[in-house]
RNA sequence: GCCAAGAUGGCGGAGCGGCUACGCAAUCGCCUGCAGAGCGAUACCAUUCCGGUUCGAAUCCGGAUCUUGGCUCCA
């Protein structure tokens, strides 16, 4: 039995999509302005854990991403690029899927771009004009929260009790509460001439942040879905005014389990640019590798901050190797295992669905990665000691199907025992093995060192070396 | 001002009602021609503080202290 924890009740529930069997996602994606953070791709890990997650338990799942392509950043920061909007968030959108395969992140079934769906926002924002919930300001047009007195439900702030920060929107343009968000803005001289601009019975507009998410979600699922997910951070005002939008509009409930992912942290503290603590996936990739990192990301529940440092980035990636080192160990022997037909190991066989009812489990506990990994290594621990005591083909089998099965439900391991070994280095190996037959050591140190030079490490076993690639740094 | 989250061994860090993981560092053993790599094991053996609930609490509740975060663009 599945439970989610939903912001909007603050508690964990027993998970039922509205359509039997049928989960529908809308995830809040990057707004495609520069490179994304190890932080923006923990938010889209924990969506991709929770579809897999869905797809193990059973269920159809479609996934929508939005790709915020125009927003105040990427209009400024294309300018001061020099080039079109378009080319811009086209380079950005860009790495942002680079990203995601880093990370193995499975693709979703659309990524709908905000400029493509601006008439969709218009049609939106009349409707809600004509409901009394939006109204025209010189050429913008703004939502009315005094027409919803369900605002504020998500976040649960109270309104009056809050400071009104200084800069609670210090816009040019007058509203009639200063909480009052723009739907759609009035172009400016400077986007109009950029070609920024689209018509509307307003006049030249743009759309606000908050109306595409709204839009594009219930484009594609009508006006409910089952679980919508971003960061914490989003929560106010961004989420509370889709919600705002979308039953203001429809008067049925928009979202039913909302879902959203703490944030990284850097060495206790927020990563910003002014700390000079940010960090692009590229650069962590590069040190770590793709796997690790989301090894990291899912070592930590998603409700709860990741607090990234070295330290943490080291740990993580000697408990993965462990991990997968126990698979390629598993692989090795599998390839090698003989077809005796001893009976196998029953104490081994017997504790693996055991196991699986275990891992089922955590993940059903909303989505709870670190104790499925806490599972994961029972298994791996099981069949290093299976290793140690027998090679019987079925029990191998057996555990390596379980081991693949948590695996691909994590997104690890996916290319592991597939990489190709260089013929340069099996030949290596081969004339290797040759001088150790012959007792020959220098000759066979000196190949070792040699094959270590292109990056390779042999394991030498019973049954014949193990060589694979070795992990960089 | 209002709101929220967190405090775990030498270190990193999971667990969130009953053995405490896991990794690093230490020690021993296995494997090996040896080394690396790999595997097993040992030891140390911690849950911020004060109360409460409970047969039993790191885990639930209250309070204190400290830390961080949000209330404004933000994953």
């Amino acid at each position: 039995m599945l439970q989610v924890y939903n912001t909007l009740t603050r508690e964990k529930e027993i998970f039922k999509p509205v359509k039997e069997g049928e989960v529908s996602i809308y995830a809040c994606g990057p707004t495609v302005y520069n490179m994304p953070h190890i932080g923006n791709y923990r938010t889209f890990l924990m969506t991709d854990n929770i579809v897999r997650t869905l797809e193990y338990l059973g269920y159809r799942v479609k996934l929508v991403m939005n790709i915020t392509d125009i927003d105040d950043k990427t209009i400024r920061d294309s300018k001061a690029a020099g080039i079109s909007l378009k080319d811009f968030t086209d380079k950005y959108t860009a790495e942002f899927f680079k990203g995601l395969d880093m990370l193995n992140i499975k693709r979703a079934f659309a990524y709908p771009r905000a400029t493509e769906n601006v008439d969709g926002m218009i049609e939106l924002a009349r409707k809600l004009i004509e409901k009394g919930l939006a109204y025209e300001k010189d050429g913008s047009v703004y939502y009315r929260i005094s027409g919803f007195p369900d605002y504020g439900k998500l976040s649960k702030i109270d309104f009056d009790n809050i400071m009104i920060g200084a800069s609670v929107d210090v816009d040019e343009y007058d509203k009639d509460n200063p909480r009052d968000f723009a739907l759609l803005k009035a172009s400016t001289p400077e986007e109009i001439e950029r070609g920024i601009c689209y018509e509307s019975p307003w006049g030249k507009i743009r759309p606000g942040w908050h109306i595409e998410c709204s839009v594009m979600a219930m484009n594609s699922f009508g006006p409910t879905l089952d679980i919508h997910t971003g960061g914490v951070d989003l929560i106010f005002p961004h989420h509370e005014n889709e919600i705002a939008q979308s039953e203001g509009a429809t008067g049925k409930p928009f979202v039913c389990t909302w879902v959203h992912g703490e944030h990284l942290i850097v060495e206790g503290a927020k990563m910003s640019k002014s700390l000079g603590n940010v960090f692009t996936l590229p650069e962590v990739v590069e040190k770590y590798g793709g796997e690790v990192v989301r090894f990291m990301f899912l070592s930590v529940h998603y409700r709860k901050k990741l607090d990234y440092s070295g330290a943490f980035a080291e740990n993580a990636k000697n408990n993965y190797m462990r991990l997968k080192e126990a698979l390629d160990n598993l692989e090795f022997a599998l390839k090698n295992a003989g077809d005796e037909s001893s009976p196998g190991d029953l104490e081994t066989l017997e504790s693996l669905p055991e196991l699986e009812t275990q891992f089922r489990q955590a993940l059903e506990d909303d989505f709870n990665t670190p104790k499925a990994l806490t599972v994961f290594r029972e298994l791996s621990r099981i069949s290093n000691l299976y290793l140690e005591a027998g090679k019987n083909r079925e029990v191998l089998k057996k555990v390596y199907s379980f081991y693949r099965q948590f695996s691909d439900v994590l997104g690890l391991f996916t290319n592991a025992g597939k990489e190709e070994i260089p013929e340069e280095v099996v030949r290596l190996v081969e004339e290797r093995e040759a001088a150790r037959k012959n007792k020959d050591w220098e000759t066979s140190d000196a190949l070792r060192e040699k094959i270590k030079a292109l990056g390779y490490v042999i394991q030498d076993k019973k049954e014949g070396p193990n060589v694979k690639k070795a992990e960089e740094s």
